[in-house]
This record gives structure tokens, C-alpha cells and sequence, in this order.
DNA sequence: CTCCATGCAAACACTTTGCAATCCG
DNA sequence: CGGATTGCAAAGTGTTTGCATGGAG
């Protein structure tokens, strides 16, 4: 079911497959939730294929979000976290992260259309595309 | 209408009161809505008192945000950049991108809500704070 | 007078770049 | 074969830290 056919996309793009580009995908893939960072994406391709190098992994992340295969988000904590772009996702979906215990869950999207219709009245703003992060306490950690 | 008193803000809190520390919130202050990073308020500061440095301006920073006066927002250009807090906003207001002039327009909040009593229906996470940026097209660059 | 705060430079962490070697097509 | 891609190490970037000096209370 990974369904996802790098090297067709890669040459309709005009770029080479290569395995190390399949490798850095297939980490991404396999950890698809976990909001890994750049380092760790390293790292675990690292286990398997320990001839890879940083440079190609920042390379080869950079590629994939620029043809939107993956996304970066920004947790504010110092690190790029990649995630799989999913095909029915028209926008991304939101996050949130609780400030007790540092979890990350995701929650689906779709809830901001009247809010964005409301901003292209009042700001003659056009919105494409939304980042949208909550903060606050998770189940567990509200009862304690 | 400054009105803000650092010294006794800073007193109340157990830290000594500095005019490095004055000045970095000065810079904040009257750069209100201009997104300023860490590294243009510094040479800002450095414009009129030389002598300050880069670290004292680094942990300022991070004493007035800690204190609640300012806030870093992350608009994943790789800095980041500093509001002052007004005492009036209960959660951080929004942030409307433009992706292709890259003007930073704020918007008012209080949109979301009926969307975090949702969440808190669907995902029992009691939402405290959310950071939310909108991506699309201003006015101008609609008309292109 | 006692620490907290500062300035400086060195250290950091993550990321990018230059370049010769390598591999895809 | 020829140009895109890689791996390595060196260079960048923004930020943080260690430590002696300086200043607030």
C-alpha cells in the first residue's frame, strides 16, 4: 500500500532516482506521525545504509518538499519536522502539541473555511494554505 | 503612553533592572508590528548604545519573554522574531503571509473559538494558546 | 559588599556549500 | 559517456555558554 512511485516521480520532474533519495523517503514514510527531524531522518537512514551522507539527506528532504511529496513543520523547538503529504489533504491538517508532556497529536483540518472566508472580507487577504498549532494540556496530562 | 514600567516589572520579579535591558525592550516597543528577529533588534539597540552584546541581547530576549512582555513568533525564514504583548490580548493574535511578497499583516483573533471547543470535544485536549498563520495572496499582489 | 548581569570570544547545533569522485540514464 | 548526484569536510548561520569584569541594590 505504499503505493508511491518515487522514481516515476522523480523523472517526470527531470531529476535522477537514486537510493539514497528512496532510502530518505521510505523513513519518512515508515515514520509517518512521528514529526521526525531532519537529524533523526539522518540518523535511521543511517541504520540501514551507513555510507549516506548529512548533506544528501538535507538534499534530498529539500527536493521532497519541493515537489510536495513531504512538508516541513516548524515546532518552534529548534528542529525542521518532515511529514508525508497525504493526496487527500488539500490543506495541512493541525496540530496539537501539549506543553505538559511534549505530545504531538494531529486532528483534521477543514474547520477554518468560514474563517477564511471572514478574512478575505475584512483583509482582502486570499488564503492558500494555513499553519495552525494548539496549545494546551492532553487528556492524560489534564488529570493529573 | 509607554506606560510600561520595566523597573518595576523587573523588581517585582527578582531581577535587577538594566538600561541594556531597557534598551532591548525600547527597540521592541517602538518597532511595534514590524516582526523585528533577534538579530535586527540588535544592531537596532547598537545603533544607539555600541556597546552593547550580541548575548546581552540574546538573553533579554528570552527574560522578556519568559516575563511575558514579548513573544517569538516563527514565520520559517530560519529567525526568530519578537511582538510585544498587549495587555488586552487574552490568546496571540493571527498572521496573514504573503507568499509573493512576503508582507506580514496581523488580523485580529478570537475567531477560533468555537473551533477549540470542538477539539475539545473530539480530542478531550483543553487548548490554552494557538499559533495560526495564514498563506496566501494580499490585496496587492491579488491584483497582478 | 555581594551577587547578578554584562561583554567578549569561543563553543554549539543545525544546515549549506565546494569539489572531486561516482552513478544514472 | 556526460551531467546530475553523492560524500566528505569545511564553511555558514543564528544562538548559547564560560568566565572575568562591572554595576545594581
Amino acid at each position: 500500500m505504499t503505493g508511491i512511485n518515487l522514481n516515476k516521480i522523480l523523472k517526470e520532474r527531470g531529476y535522477k532516482f537514486t537510493n539514497q533519495r528512496q532510502h530518505v523517503f521510505d523513513v519518512v514514510m515508515e515514520n509517518d506521525g512521528m514529526h521526525l527531524n531532519s537529524q533523526e531522518i539522518y540518523e535511521l537512514v543511517r541504520e540501514k545504509h551507513p555510507e549516506i551522507g548529512v548533506a544528501t539527506v538535507y538534499r534530498t528532504l529539500a527536493l521532497l518538499e519541493e515537489m510536495g511529496l513531504i512538508y516541513g513543520v516548524d515546532f518552534e523547538d529548534g528542529f525542521r519536522r518532515y511529514e508525508i503529504v497525504k493526496n487527500e489533504e488539500q490543506h495541512r491538517h493541525h496540530h496539537l502539541l501539549c506543553i505538559e508532556c511534549g505530545s504531538i497529536q494531529e486532528v483534521e483540518e477543514d474547520l477554518l473555511g468560514s474563517i477564511e472566508e471572514k478574512i478575505y472580507q475584512n483583509n482582502r487577504f486570499k488564503v492558500i494554505n494555513h499553519r495552525v498549532k494548539f496549545y494546551g494540556y492532553c487528556e492524560n496530562c489534564q488529570n493529573k
